[in-house]
DNA sequence: GTGTTCAGGTTGATGTATCAACCCGGCCAC
DNA sequence: GTGGCCGGGTTGATACATCAACCTGAACAC
């Protein structure tokens, strides 16, 4: 076959990587679905809303700090209103109205995130401990760096 | 609001290797579509398949190795015949199809793995480096291993 | 005012992920 | 044989992601 005859050892150590990953999100998740009913859509949103002192905010803004396409949260919104989680609000500016989080999703999300973040240090942050917990957070820091660089690159063609 | 009043050191670690996670990802992932009209499901699929000396194997094989579920990986297998990329055969035993490789399928692959390794080469491991990798892959190996532990301790109970 | 522009939002279509229900053919008991 | 069991596969329903097309109302030019 040619390219694959035998993986590198930076192969091999990627492809643990995406392992971990893989799992750790899925883990996560089948937590959060089971637990508390939430997808992690649905927890990435209202955390967001939880971010504002008034649970509510322009919908713009959740996208801005979910960095999601507008269509994909618009879709998303539109589902979770049909569950009672958050509710659409007309604010002054017709155009861009409101997003509101519901007592139903208030509960929902102050049930969610101690158990995520429990679940996530004790898979996580524990078990690398302070020091590695570090090196590794610096390492994704680079990683980021560089794909906003490739990124750029790619804009300027 | 309680919990979330200040995120804490780790906390923030964590969100950081969330975004390069998504970012990674979705860029990987952006690049196989656009250059080799793939999606990362495809892309899975037939590298597996090319695993195979005879570009064939059960389907209960891609299954394991991909550790997707049947019906996920069922419906895959019908959105990729319908494109050509593989095809079902029907083996010895007819409760246990065989899926193949076709030429369709074998050229676009060849044609993605040295785009997609050289893209994981340039945003991720001459990022880090060997040492820094390999502590990395330490890393992700160990929280890998407590996540084993942890379902094992959800399955006994 | 009238028309144009435009950022932001919604909608529809298609592909993907997950769960539950079902199907199906070899196997075993009898 | 006949019937039931069982593991693997398929199917359908629903939720989620992405793209393209469209809508909408404020703002600006004139």
């Amino acid at each position: 076959m040619g390219w694959e005859q035998e993986l590198s050892e930076a192969d091999r150590m990627w492809r643990t990587y995406i392992e971990m990953a893989k799992h750790l999100a899925s883990h996560l998740q089948q937590h959060l679905q089971r637990e508390c009913d939430l997808s992690a859509a649905d927890f990435e949103v209202l955390v967001r809303l939880t971010e504002s002192e008034r649970r509510e905010m322009p919908v713009a803004e959740v996208a801005a700090a979910t960095q999601w396409e507008k269509s994909r949260l618009s879709h998303q919104l539109t589902r979770m209103a049909q569950r009672g989680l958050v509710e659409r609000v007309d604010s002054n500016d017709r155009r861009y109205p409101d997003v509101r989080l519901t007592d139903k999703g208030y509960a929902a999300i102050n049930k969610a995130v101690p158990e995520h973040t429990e679940m996530v240090h004790a898979l996580f942050v524990d078990v690398l401990g302070p020091e590695r917990l570090a090196g590794f957070a610096q390492a994704c820091a680079d990683v980021l760096r560089a794909l906003d660089e490739h990124r750029e690159r790619d804009c300027s063609l």
